[in-house]
DNA sequence: GTCTATATCGTGATAGAC
DNA sequence: GTCTATCACGATATAGAC
């Protein structure tokens, strides 16, 4: 009874280093992806050495499935939290793209990262992923917009074609940013300005559109 | 003199070698990424070996580069070409908006290659890209918007916003294809059906929104 | 749990025969 | 121009001392 103490020290400390690890790899994965890292780097990264990574991890292949896995569910819970309340679907609407441009503003490589890897050979695809639907499904979205259009409120259009509006509109301006920034000679600063008042401009354009009574 | 003909053999047999590893290499770096594929891949991908690959490219890099400055010239081309005629602001926008669907249909992985790759630490990355910004200059169309602004033809909004409003709803549905499929469990004849579909929307949505007399 | 040392393999690139 | 053979290196992963 007396060793508690060394013993929960002990694993404060086992915590702790796992945890350096899989931040350090998250960081690590998110700029470079998996295949442009190596388990040296993240070890490094993260002040320890390889065997430790492995020690925790088993292999390079899991730690990233992990990683992946959580920004996975990172990435989807910031979109559809919103949904789950009962506020109109216009305010909705607007909340969310709100929140879309927070949540990317604070982790503007997440899209790049989720799209980037998710077609990689890894497994990470198809299979993994058919829990996303439900749980988009379970905040009651589909029946909101499936109501509304029934009502007359918001435009006939595929379910897909509502989701693609947003999403581009939402995430497009994070994952374009390189290509973009080049292409016009924009400044990072003048970059991130804009996005602010371009946040504006594509609420009004999509709510305009979906919305039929203005 | 009378030698001609086997010297015009062997540099058609030479050139058409050299074009079997560049299209080879296209095919394998466009699906896979730079880090994601080993030289010995595009060799066997060509129906070559490895020592071919480097006789001709003398390296990965310089090979890689040469497959990404030829793509993003082909997406470059293909996005601009339209505003270089003498139509009206808004057919010009809805020609493009045409263009693009159509290029992205042929091509769906080329915003996907060129985004992902252009971040990597390759120097494909901010100084090679100079040339662009003035190609779409010598179309006119900056000056076409500036005019159409102070004319209050369409929104006082800046260029770069207009350039992401144009981007994000022309390249996001074939750039987040995996990821929005996966998310609302849609087959690819349902996604590609809707892309038809989806075209339409945007170009109503955005023409709308862009142009202040309806 | 943490380290060093090492096994095994695949990579980019080249040398040298033909 | 084309091939085989090879070098030097870095990768993943593990064994074994502490």
């Amino acid at each position: 009874m007396l060793n508690f103490t060394p013993n929960s020290l002990k694993m404060t400390q086992d915590l702790s280093t796992e945890l350096k690890i899989k931040e350090a790899a998250k960081r690590v994965f998110m700029a470079k992806g998996f295949d442009g890292c190596s388990t040296r780097e993240i070890a490094k990264e993260a002040g320890m050495n390889v065997a430790l990574v492995n020690y925790y991890f088993r292999s390079k292949g899991q730690l990233f499935q992990l990683i992946f896995r959580a920004a996975l569910e990172d990435f989807m819970l910031s979109m559809v939290d919103v949904f789950s309340t009962d506020l109109s679907l216009e305010s909705k609407m607007r909340i969310f793209i709100e929140r879309e441009y927070d949540f990317l503003t604070k982790h503007p490589e997440m899209p790049g990262f989720i799209i980037g890897e998710m077609s990689r050979a890894d497994g990470c695809g198809a299979g993994n992923m058919y829990w996303m639907k439900d749980k988009i499904a379970e905040t009651g979205i589909f029946n909101d917009i499936q109501k509304a259009q029934e009502a007359g409120e918001i435009r006939k259009m595929d379910l897909l074609s509502i989701a693609l509006i947003l999403m581009s509109n939402c995430h497009f301006p994070f994952l374009g940013k390189p290509f973009v920034q080049n292409a016009l000679h924009v400044s990072d600063e003048h970059y991130e300005q804009q996005l602010v008042l371009h946040k504006q401009y594509v609420t009004e354009m999509m709510i305009n559109y979906l919305f039929i009574n203005k």
